[in-house]
DNA sequence: AATGAATGAGTCTTCATTCAT
DNA sequence: CATGAATGAAGACTCATTCAT
């Protein structure tokens, strides 16, 4: 969708312009942000951006897609396919957290397609980013009721869902300033002056999710019998 | 904060001004609702909303107050304190949905308080609206092990969490194009030609995911023994 | 020129809305008053000032006239018909610098008539105003020739705008920043921190500036001859 | 303090917006000069203005100050070093009046930075514009008293004061329908029916100006003996 | 391909004035 | 005569996009 030249520039100015962009939209929003001083910040004019998207729509659209392929492959790139569900939500919520601590711009583009007034948006990557996630966490957990090491009562489908909900919160609450103290209200996680949490805080946080998923999961001992 | 005019302009019409601007602010976004537009809307003139607000930041953040708090009060209204855990979300669920069917816009400004952009808004609203429900709902749980109907062995905050994220994201899904997309990949509800969950879909949806979070709560039968 | 209604109020209300009104134009111009807030400052509804005057132009019209003729009153009215030009000239630089120090709102609408953008306004009001003090100090001047204690050979209408001038000149630095200035890189009068000047200042000023023009108008030795 | 851009359209495009945004600001005041009435009369967009300036109010300030530097050099950039303070009267006054003639508009800004609602804008101008001039004067009247060709006894700063109290005097009333009135009634030089003065009348009235100050620096004779 | 000046529709906000109560 | 809500034209400023160089 992009035009050609955004293939004919320098590796590293596409990259500049890629990750500026998502900075930006990440911290204005769409609307506010200016396509005057996004060029600024790339150290680029204003007209280069026309050179390689078409319009600021199609420029959102690409950076975030960009931005989702980037958490795929930083989230799910090392998951083996040996792995068990237990073993993939481990690494995969090790990795989502680590990732939006390094890239917390994604994480809130990932957010922002969800927002009121972007819903052309959404529906070009809804699907496509939420189906493949779904299919794999569903498949594992199949996998893990066959290998007996999942309850075989779960409502798989549903399961799945809760399990990437409580994903979505958790990294949500390390970008978002409102998931972040609704976070704490319920868990109760104290908070640094600023509102931040400590790394020690978030990896607890993240084993403590974590766990909650894998009771969810465990075979139910009554059904053992 | 609103002027003084507000209280003394004719019920309807101030009624009128609040949904008006929910609807808007909810189709729209923030920044795409045009205040020229939303008057003529509204049936007044341009000027006669800054004769009500100061501006169209503050305009916003009352209407998202409001909306919150006629959230709350249909939800949350009709609850007897006498109610236990499951009780009471059987009820919450029922009116949540319900409320969300019929006022989509004030979920949609729930949702919206957590997008980028706007976080200076998120901060002064998020501690006041998530927190009564977090503490209501811990309560209820603490009440309901002490009664013996929920599993001693619970994480009482992060059930709690679960259960809110579960009613965030049901919620989401009827007002939000990739939230209905999301649930939909995860559920495998089908949907009509425009993409809308009918009412009976919406009643099973929301039976079943309360199923789900009774089954969380309930003992489990290992522990009775 | 104003409306009946402004007959009919309680006088001190009417003293009320003229002085509020005087600082007020005084304070911020005509252009950057505010109705509305000056309605507050009087204590009195938007509306009412419409029920004295016709419109802002009117009332600005009306209150330049009144505050001009308050000077008029402070600095000429305690003229004595016997007095000479010097005994006249000392009078009403002293009244005219305590009325500048006590109303400074009226000075400054006094200069604002000059400026760019009100002419309309000046047209109404220029003859009116400086015609009386041209007139009675031409005629001071021919009196004072006359009695022989003026220099013969002075160029009357010359020497009067010449020492209104310098009226003008020193009331002006009393109330305006940009004539305060001046005055200062003239005649190096050292300010407070503030940029004001002291009473005593004020006072060694006047007398300075009222020993020049007496030395301008003392008859010549050389022709005394 | 204006934007780069300025510094890279066409120096005739510059001149252009410098000088009509002169004659409007001098034409109908800071306050009521519109904008996109500006542009249109340079033959531009609205927004290119905004590509120059940041706001109106830098734009009045650049305006501003641009037209007295025109100010200055016409006056006093013709002015010999050799020359005495008689004859840079003279030259001054000749070339103000010249000056004034063919760019009221300059020195109707002079004027307006004085205005009430301006003072922000005179405080950064005052110092700076009147300075030199007084400065200049001084020295030239010390120069003249060493010369011999300048009374001995006089206040040299009070002089320098009212020379050039005079000189604003009658550029003002070149330019400004107040001050034109207002030396008309003191001086009781005729008009037109425009009330405009003629060529003629304003050498005359020029030289009777300069005539005037001349009287006051001469050595009295009295002092002769 | 790069630049950045030019554009003008669009947006928020102000404010003098009106008028129903 | 008092009030203050209602009006809508006006005005400063923004900004995505274009295009000549």
């Amino acid at each position: 969708m992009p035009k050609d030249a955004l293939g004919n520039i320098a590796t590293d100015k596409r990259e500049r312009v890629l990750r500026e962009a998502a900075l930006a939209f990440a911290e204005h929003g769409f609307s506010r942000t200016d396509m005057a001083a996004l060029a600024k910040r790339c150290g680029i004019a204003k007209g280069s951006i026309y050179n390689y998207f078409e319009s600021k729509d199609e420029l959102y659209l690409y950076v975030c897609r960009d931005g989702l392929e980037r958490s795929r492959v930083a989230v799910w790139g090392g998951v083996d396919p040996a792995w068990n569900i237990f073993q993939v939500i481990e690494h995969t919520f090790r990795e989502g957290v680590r990732f939006a601590r390094a890239h917390p711009e994604y994480v809130k583009l990932y957010l922002s397609i969800a927002s009121v007034g972007l819903e052309g948006f959404a529906a070009a990557l809804s699907t496509e980013v939420e189906k493949p996630t779904a299919d794999r966490l569903k498949e594992l957990i199949r996998a893990g009721i066959t290998a007996r090491i999942v309850d075989r009562d779960v409502d798989v489908a549903q399961l799945a869902w809760l399990i990437n909900n409580t994903y979505v919160m958790t990294l949500a609450a390390l970008v978002s300033e409102h998931f972040r103290v609704r976070l704490q209200v319920y868990l109760q996680v104290p908070s640094d002056a600023h509102g931040a949490l400590s790394d020690r805080q978030v990896t607890a946080l993240r084993d403590r999710v974590v766990a909650m998923i894998t009771d969810c999961l465990k075979p139910k001992p009554a059904h053992k019998r």
